[in-house]
DNA sequence: CATGAATGAGCATTCATTCAT
DNA sequence: AATGAATGAATGCTCATTCAT
C-alpha cells in the first residue's frame, strides 16, 4: 500500500506538491479528451504552466504523471465515501447512505472514472498494482459495512456472496460512468434510487 | 447500424474475409498484451502472416483494424447469445438462460470484452458510434426479455426500471472480465449463481 | 537522334502502339494535374484501362512514362510546325508563318509544354538527352527559316545571333504557356500579333 | 503579398533565421541537384547540420522547404534588381540597366532559377500564390520603367504591349537559366547583348 | 529552479515493381 | 496477354526525454 513514490529531482516538499497539482490538473483534461497516448508531455507542460524541461524535474517520465493522475482520483473518491460514514445506526443504514455516497461522487467526476479503467492498462507493473490496490480498498469499505451489517442482523449476506457484492456495488456506480452514453435519458435520481434499492435488497435487506 | 464499411483494395470477398481474419486474429492477441496505440502495424502485418504493404491492402488504417477487432468480438458475444435463445416457456426462465450464456461467453473471453472497453475510445467518431450502436443492440436482448416476463406475469419490473436493469446484467457479465483481478479467488460458477439470482431478484422473479 | 527505344514484353507493334497511346493520353492528364512524382502507376493504369502489371508489359518503368508522354508532346508540336511550312515565298514571311503555327500550337495545349518543362528533370539521363535533342530540333527549324530568309535577303540577322533568335522565338512561344498565370488578360491574338512583329523586327524584317 | 508566415516553434527570431538560412542553403542546392520530391528531409537535415526533429522545430512540412526556398531565391533577384535602379537619367536608359542587372542576377543563379519554374508546381496553394505574386511584383519593375520611359518620350511603346513587353523581358532573362544546354556556345555578354538591343528595340527604344 | 532547443529512434503509411496464376 | 495480389524499402513526421545555459 502507497508503496510507490514517485521521485522528484527538486526537493521542496511544498512546490513539489504544488507543481504536481497543477501537472495533474492539466493532464486530467486532456487524457480525458485525448486519452493517454495520443497527449503529448508538451502538451501537458504547456497546460500547466511549467516549460518541457521543468515537467521533468517533478516527474520521470510520462507514465509518472498518468499514475499521479490515477491516484488523485481515487483519493478524491475515497474522501468523498470516507468522509460520509457515520459511526452510529444500524449497518444497513449506513451501508446505503456510504453506496449514495460512492454514487453522489462517481457523478460528480465520471469521466475521471473513465479515464481509470481505459487507461491503466498503460501503467507499468508497479503502479497498476498500486492503482488496484486502492480499487480494492474503496471496495473495501463496502465489504465492511457489509460485514458490520451481518453482525447486527441488518443485513443477511452468504460469505461466499460478500466480495462480489462489494465489487458489485462499486461497478455498479461505475457504471453510470461509462454507460453515460447509453443512461442519457435516466437522471441520476432515478437510477440511483433503483440501483441502491436493487443492491440492498441483494444484500438481504429486507426492511428500509 | 451496420452503415460503417470498411475498404479493401483487394475485389474478392473470399479473399477480403480470409485475410481480414488473419489481421483480426492477430491483432485482438496484441491489443490485448499491449495495449492499441503500443502496438505497431508492423507487429500486426508480421503476426498476421502479411508484408507491411499487404496489410494495407486489406484496410486503409490502423484504426480500421480495431473496429475490426471491436466489431469481431462483439458478434462473438451477440452470436453466443442469441443462438442461446429458446422460443418457449415462460419469459423469467428465457431471461436466465439469456443471463447465463452472456455471462458464459464473457468467461470464455474477458480479455476481448476488456479490450472493447479501454480501447474503444481510440476509435474514430464513425466507428465508435457503430460499436456502442452493438453494444445497445446486445442490451436490446435483454430489454426484450424483460419486457416478454412482464408481459407474460413470470417478471415484476417498474417500466422505469428496464432499461437500467437491462445494463445492469450485461455491466455484471462484463464486470467479470474487468474485476477479475480481484475476483481471482471466485470461481465462475459462484460468481454466476450469485449474480444471475440478484439480477433475476431485482427483476421482480419470486418464483424459480 | 530517335537513339532511346523504350522496350516492351508484348511483340505485337500494333499492340503496342496502341496500349502506349492508351498510357500516354492517360498519362498526360495525370502529370499535369499531379505533376509527374505524385502520380502514381497504379493511377495511369486505372486511368488508361489497363491492369497494374498489364502496364509493366509496355513500358519498364514509371520514367518510361514520362519519356513517352514528352515526345508524344513534342511530336505533336513538331508536326503541327512541319505541316504548316511551305516551300515558297519569302523566307521572312515563311519565317513568319512557322512562329504563328508554333504560337498557335502551344496556345491549342499549353498544359503539355508546361509539363514538359517541369517535368523532364525527372528523366534518365538518356531519355533527358533525347528530349532536349528534340526540343533543339525544333529550335532548329527557325534557324534554318531564318538564315534562308537571310540568303534570299529578306531577313538581317548577325551571324552570332541566329541560334539566339531561334531559341527566343521558342521561348517566346512557351512563355504563352507559363505565363498564362500572369497572361490572364491578354488575349491570344494580341499576344501573338505583338510578339511576332516584335520578333520579326529583332530577325531584321524591315518589311512585312 | 507576403501574407503567408511560416509556423516555427522556436520562438527566438534570430535563431529561427540563422537556423532557416542554413536549412535553405542545404535544401537550394539538394533541389537543384535532385528536385524537391526525391529530395527527403533526411536529406536536407543533414545538410543543414540539424536533427530530424530539429528540422520539424523551424517549419511545419516539406512543403515549407520549398517554399521557403522559393521566397529566398526571389528575394535575391528582387534586392538585386532593386539595387540597380537608379533615381536620374532618361526611362530608356534606366530601363537598359534595370534588364543587364536582372540578366546580371539570373546568369550569377541560373540553377536556382530553374528551380522555381520546375518545382513551384509542388507548392500549397496559399504558397504558389505568393509566389506568383512576387513574380509579379519582379514584373512589375519592368513594367513601371516602361511606362516612365513613355512618358519621358524616350520609349513608345502601344499601351496594350506593355504588359507583355515586360514579361517577356523576364522570360528573356530566365532563358539564359533554362536553355543553358541549348546556348553552351553562346557567351553570357553576346547573349546579354543581343537581347537587350532586341528588347529595348522592342520598347520603342530608337536611340541608345 | 527554470528554460526550451536539441536528439534520434520510431511510427503509420505509400508505392514502384514483381510474379503466381 | 492479362490480372491483381504481394513485397518491403523508403518517407514524412512525431515525441519522450535530455541537457546546455
Amino acid at each position: 500500500m502507497g508503496s510507490v513514490h514517485i521521485q522528484s529531482n527538486v526537493k521542496d516538499p511544498k512546490k513539489v506538491e504544488m507543481r504536481r497539482a497543477q501537472i495533474v490538473a492539466a493532464a486530467v483534461k486532456l487524457f480525458i479528451k485525448k486519452g493517454f497516448h495520443p497527449t503529448t508531455t508538451r502538451e501537458i507542460a504547456k497546460a500547466s504552466g511549467l516549460s518541457t524541461g521543468l515537467l521533468y524535474e517533478y516527474v520521470q517520465s510520462k507514465e509518472d504523471i498518468l499514475f499521479l493522475v490515477c491516484r488523485h482520483i481515487h483519493e478524491e473518491v475515497e474522501t468523498r465515501v470516507e468522509g460520509s460514514l457515520t459511526e452510529t445506526g444500524q449497518g444497513s443504514q449506513r451501508l446505503r447512505e456510504a453506496i449514495w455516497s460512492l454514487f453522489t461522487a462517481i457523478d460528480s467526476m465520471p469521466d475521471e472514472v473513465l479515464l481509470i479503467y481505459q487507461e491503466s492498462k498503460s501503467l507499468p507493473k508497479d503502479f497498476l498494482s498500486e492503482v488496484l490496490g486502492k480499487e480494492s480498498e474503496i471496495t473495501g469499505i463496502f465489504e465492511t459495512l457489509i460485514y458490520e451489517g451481518i453482525a447486527d442482523s441488518s443485513l443477511d449476506v452468504d460469505e461466499n456472496a460478500v466480495p462480489i457484492l462489494a465489487h458489485q456495488i462499486v461497478v455498479t456506480g461505475q457504471m453510470w460512468a461509462f454507460r453515460r452514453w447509453a443512461l442519457r435519458d435516466v437522471d441520476f435520481h432515478t437510477f440511483a434510487k433503483v440501483q441502491v434499492d436493487s443492491l440492498m435488497h441483494a444484500c438481504g435487506n429486507r426492511v428500509s
